[in-house]
DNA sequence: CTGATTGCAAACATTTTGCATGCTG
DNA sequence: CAGCATGCAAAATGTTTGCAATCAG
């Protein structure tokens, strides 16, 4: 709870119930959520708030660099916090994200920019597959 | 405009001139479209299609592989033809598309089928950053 | 107190769908 | 002429915005 209102603060943001919330869910979620994710989770939590709220949060939050937007081929949005560099392997049976740390794309990114002039700042890399439990 | 057809006719599906502008303007479009710029590249040769339409074709080609579709941050999606494997280097500031076609990710991806037992069908990489002109 | 934050409703943008009509093969 | 393809309008989905009320510092 503390380091939540810690870092919320730090950011120069002001404290309220939602924003705990939010910073909370998404940093003992283990998948990356959508908003209506996020709304359920800290409903459960006894924290209700509006999703235009969520949105706003999740903005502010991006705009501080505490949490990632991220795509999955999907229309909505999914959303987690920003931690170590890492990608996904989206099964596409059954939908299961994991996460995928190990990644030599720094290579890769050095190569773009001698070869093409093509500066990187920041990449996203999915897998698509079948999981353990599906293949 | 013969070899749309055939490539039309070759998936089992019907020859109308909807289809066969769509395949022509995304064959010879040099940048990844939306829905809204396949419409006007098609109006432009004197093909009106509604929306619908578009969308329908469009699903359509995916299934049948002739079509890939993309993200790139934004809500919509972006179609290009399915040629050779690619990816693609996003200009932050002025939003160019440059295909970014060296790519050693087959390795990567077995490592991740060894490691954690994962079978990788597909992926999409995006690289973010700055062109040549916006650095 | 003062400005940042929120809720609510409405607006937006994009994609999807139902159904009657028209066209391809 | 049978069934696939299309147009049109409406709905569905996800996100954004305006504004008045509320809350944090």
């Amino acid at each position: 709870m503390l380091p939540y209102k810690d870092a919320i603060r730090d950011k120069g943001l002001r404290i309220t119930a939602a924003r705990v919330a939010v910073l909370d869910v998404l940093s003992t979620s283990l998948k990356p959520l959508d908003i209506s994710g996020i709304v359920a989770q800290i409903s459960r939590r006894k924290v209700d708030a509006d999703q235009a709220t969520i949105y706003r949060i999740i903005e502010n939050f991006i705009d501080k660099g505490l949490v990632t937007k991220l795509q999955f081929q999907e229309k909505k949005f999914y959303y987690e916090i920003k931690g170590e560099e890492h990608h996904h392997a989206i099964c596409s049976k059954c939908g299961k994200i994991e996460d995928v740390s190990k990644c030599n794309i720094k290579r890769l990114e050095r190569e773009i920019s001698k070869s093409m002039g093509f500066v990187v700042e920041k990449h996203s890399l999915e897998f698509y597959g079948l999981c353990t439990n599906c293949k």
